[in-house]
DNA sequence: TATATACTGTACTGAACAGTACAAAACAAC
DNA sequence: GTTGTTTTGTACTGTTCAGTACAGTATATA
């Protein structure tokens, strides 16, 4: 019988979890050695930085997911649109219908942020240049694109940190919705 | 010469300031102390519930200045837009224009808000009833204020998020903005 | 000045903390 | 099965943690 968890990657998602919960100064080994089933012993042979390398490690999975799933693009399609409603799909999985934070924004919010500063804002800017770029593609100005983006972004952000503090999902998916009303509105031409 | 800190309530400002910066779980009792200036022969004395009756006292201050200086909509005004404008501005202020964070809604990300959760879900109920209120003695429709009123919250603490991860304010007085300039085209009836 | 109360510094407790050392065990290759 | 490598459990280090105990000092009131 195989080990459940034989490399490095495959401890990820729990560490990511474990983050999600407690945040990183929150998170102590004793927690994430439970949580991932893996003794200190394991833990330091496979991330020798200790948390913070976990922590990297987690951001590092967390963009190549984003990467994969909601920032490609295909520019030449027939049906651009297509692009828009996948990226959004992706971000509806992705945080489970708004039951799930974001553990780049998180972070963000405090002194993690000195931390992992660098990660940070690649993930958003990494997410800010595509959804911009898909918006150029269904025929928004330049200038109406970045500032479309910027407002995506900034509202699935804070319409996660709205479903958690009101425990209502609903406002997530709520929102969703009015974004792809209004780009679908927009990009016909208003 | 009289103390500086005489009273608890004179230590909630930096106490905030430990909370904002390091969370809840991050903020040892010796970085409170260090920043109240209190040993911990005061901080006990005048919290006795150590670190959790310290952010409850926060989370309380916070309410309290939102509920005197945002929430409160005078109804029966001649220009309610002005209600507006002035929740705005007092939003800028707090937030000193996308420079300092949303403690509450930081709280909210992750396990602070199983302890906290009451208030905190307290204060976005508060905020989204005044605002929805004040939309409709503007002019917007029950359904509308309500939608709008939580798409500016959602907004808000967005751009906060953002604005941190990319180290740039700027994205939260864009917001702001385009926020603002929303309602008084909404409001003209369009 | 006497007395009561409010406040504060310091020393302490026991637990939890991140991280290390290393021998034993599991594993792979042959 | 022998050998070499990867992985793991356990015991340990020194530090920091939240919280307590309490004597000493300041302050207020009279």
């Amino acid at each position: 019988m195989p080990r459940e968890i034989a490399e490095r990657r495959d401890a990820i998602p729990a560490l990511g979890e474990v983050f999600r919960e407690h945040g990183f100064s929150g998170s102590s080994l004793a927690e994430i050695s439970q949580h991932t089933g893996l003794g200190k012993g394991s833990l330091y042979h496979f991330f020798p930085g200790g948390k913070t390398e976990m922590a990297e490690a987690v951001l590092d999975d967390i963009t190549n997911w984003f990467e994969e799933n909601v920032f490609s693009t295909m520019p030449d399609s027939k049906h651009p649109e297509s692009v828009i409603r996948s990226m959004f799909e992706a971000v509806d999985r992705y945080f489970r219908s708004g039951e799930r934070t974001c553990l780049v924004g998180a972070f963000a919010l405090n002194d993690a942020r000195d931390r992992f500063g660098d990660r940070i804002s690649k993930y958003f800017n990494a997410w800010t240049d595509a959804l911009t770029a898909a918006l150029k593609h269904t025929g928004f100005s330049e200038m109406n694109a970045v500032e479309t983006a910027e407002d995506i972004i900034v509202s699935i952000q804070g319409a996660l940190v709205l479903a958690r503090s009101k425990q209502d999902a609903e406002v997530f998916i709520r929102t969703l919705k009015r974004l792809q009303r209004r780009i679908a509105t927009e990009s016909h031409g208003v």
